[in-house]
Formats: C-alpha cells, sequence, structure tokens
DNA sequence: TATTGTTATACTCTATAACTATA
DNA sequence: TATAGTTATAGAGTATAACAATA
C-alpha cells in the first residue's frame, strides 16, 4: 500500500491533461464535443441501445437522448428502431458520421505520433507495455 | 515521421480517460466539476489575476468570471481587489477551499496509488522518467 | 409490475458581444 | 484608445422526476 511518488502522479495527471485537450481541440475544430467525440469512438464497432449507451458514456439515459438528438440532427447517427421490442432503438454511425470519426482518428494519431517522436522505439514498446498493465488492473467496473 | 503504434496511441487514451474518470468522481463526491478541481489545483501555488487565470484554464475572461462567482458563492475562494489597478482583482483559495484541495490530493494520490501497485518499484520510475519525458515535449504553447 | 425510452425542468458551463470602470 | 472585469444572452450538456408505450 506504498503511495506514489508525487513526481510519477503529477506525470500522469499532466499527461492525461495533455492528452484530453489535445482530445477536446481536435473535436472543437469539427464543432464536436468530447462526448460525442467518445459518442463516435464507442460507435465505431457497436449498435448499442440508449441504456447501453448511457451505460458506456457514464451518463443518465435521459442525457444520452439529447445527445443522440443533437446527433441525429447533424446527421452523425441515427435511431434504428428494434424488430423484438417495440420500445428500443440502437443507435448507430451515418455513413457521414463515420467519414468523421476516421478522420478524428488520423489527427489524433498524427498528433500523438509528434508528442511520441521524443521516444526511442524500445522506449515506445516499453511505455506501452507498462501503460497497459495499469489500465488492465482498472478495467470496467462492470 | 512514424507514427505511434496503435496499441500505444489506445493504451495512453485509455489510461488518459481512466485518470479524468477518477477526477471526475473524486470532485463530483464533493460537488465539484473538474474545472472546480482544476481551479483549486491552480489556485494552491498563485493568486492569479481573472485574464492569467482564463488563460492558465484556456477558457473566456466571461467563463472564468461565472466560474469564480460559483466557487465564490460556496466560500472556495474569494476576490481580492487590487492596490495598483483600481480596475483588478486577484482570485485567492480561501481556508475552506485549501482544506477541500488537500483533501482532494490525498483522495486522488491514495487511487492512483492502488492503480499503480501493479508495477514494481523499478517499473514506476522507468514509467515516471518516461512520461515526463513526453509531457515536457508538450510543455506549454505560452 | 417492470423496462425502454422521451419529455419537462433546472442548473452548470461555455462562448460572443456589449458594457462599465479605470488606465 | 486600450485593458480588466462583469453582464446579457444563448446553447450544450447534465441530472431528477414524471411520463408514455410496450413487455
Amino acid at each position: 500500500m506504498s503511495k506514489p511518488s508525487p513526481a510519477l502522479v503529477d506525470a500522469l495527471f499532466r499527461l492525461s491533461f495533455v492528452l484530453q485537450g489535445h482530445l477536446v481541440r481536435l473535436a472543437a475544430a469539427h464543432d464536436l464535443s468530447l462526448v460525442q467525440l467518445r459518442l463516435l469512438g464507442i460507435l465505431r464497432d457497436r449498435e448499442p441501445g440508449m441504456l447501453e449507451l448511457a451505460r458506456h458514456l457514464e451518463l443518465e439515459k435521459s442525457s444520452s437522448s439529447g445527445l443522440i438528438d443533437r446527433a441525429e440532427a447533424r446527421g452523425l447517427v441515427e435511431r434504428v428502431p428494434s424488430k423484438e421490442d417495440r420500445r428500443a432503438a440502437t443507435v448507430r454511425m451515418t455513413a457521414r458520421g463515420r467519414k468523421l470519426a476516421r478522420a478524428l482518428e488520423d489527427e489524433v494519431s498524427r498528433e500523438l505520433g509528434a508528442l511520441l517522436a521524443v521516444l526511442s522505439e524500445p522506449e515506445r514498446v516499453k511505455l506501452t507495455a507498462l501503460v497497459e498493465r495499469v489500465v488492465e488492473r482498472a478495467k470496467p467496473p462492470a
């Protein structure tokens, strides 16, 4: 139960603010909020219902309802009525949303690449392994 | 200009979301937003004017004005009129704000400690060095 | 009765633009 | 004129509570 060094705590939080800052600025350049960016990321390989989506985003269902209203109005996602359960609907990315998601992914990777250029390839490999072990431990509480 | 591996990009962003998630939940437990948490962090060792504060938080001056309104109403900070310039005021943490900031700092360090317990001490040292070099490169655009 | 989702309402947070007071 | 800060206004994003439709 030894506490981590202040230097490590500091470095990690600074890193997290730097990364989130990149995401916020990139998203804003496309007139998207960070949550909308996360939404696109989630929908890349899923077609969740409202409740499932709310759980992924850690939002109330009413909040995701509004979020989807706005994203749908912009043509990024669409509601697909369920066949089996007439109360339910799933949320699916449109072609336009998918195109935007891919563009953002490229930009993110490019910016992060510039940041990581300061490390050698073996160092990157080492960093990847260390970070993966930490986030693995933080795995979804679900 | 080689792009970073998808695994590294992924791991770093997952880490940043995990860390920010911790901050958001801890702040919320004290009925604070993430920005208010950052405000307390900034005021630990500064007594900035409104414009300087807005720059630190990457906000418009009108936005920090409202932010300080709400924080002041909760007794966490106070506006101190400047002696030299009668238009200006600085923002200072109150004793109550300082107490809350310290409590949050402890909680953050404790939670992160649990997460980092998965690494050995030499690994933590290595991680600290690598992350510091990356964030150093991201240094303030100012 | 329970579940899926929406709507009504209220508050925080943010930006833009206009404003006040001082420099 | 320029600068420090506030105010007015509008919109996104959030939660709580009440609601409708279906299970």
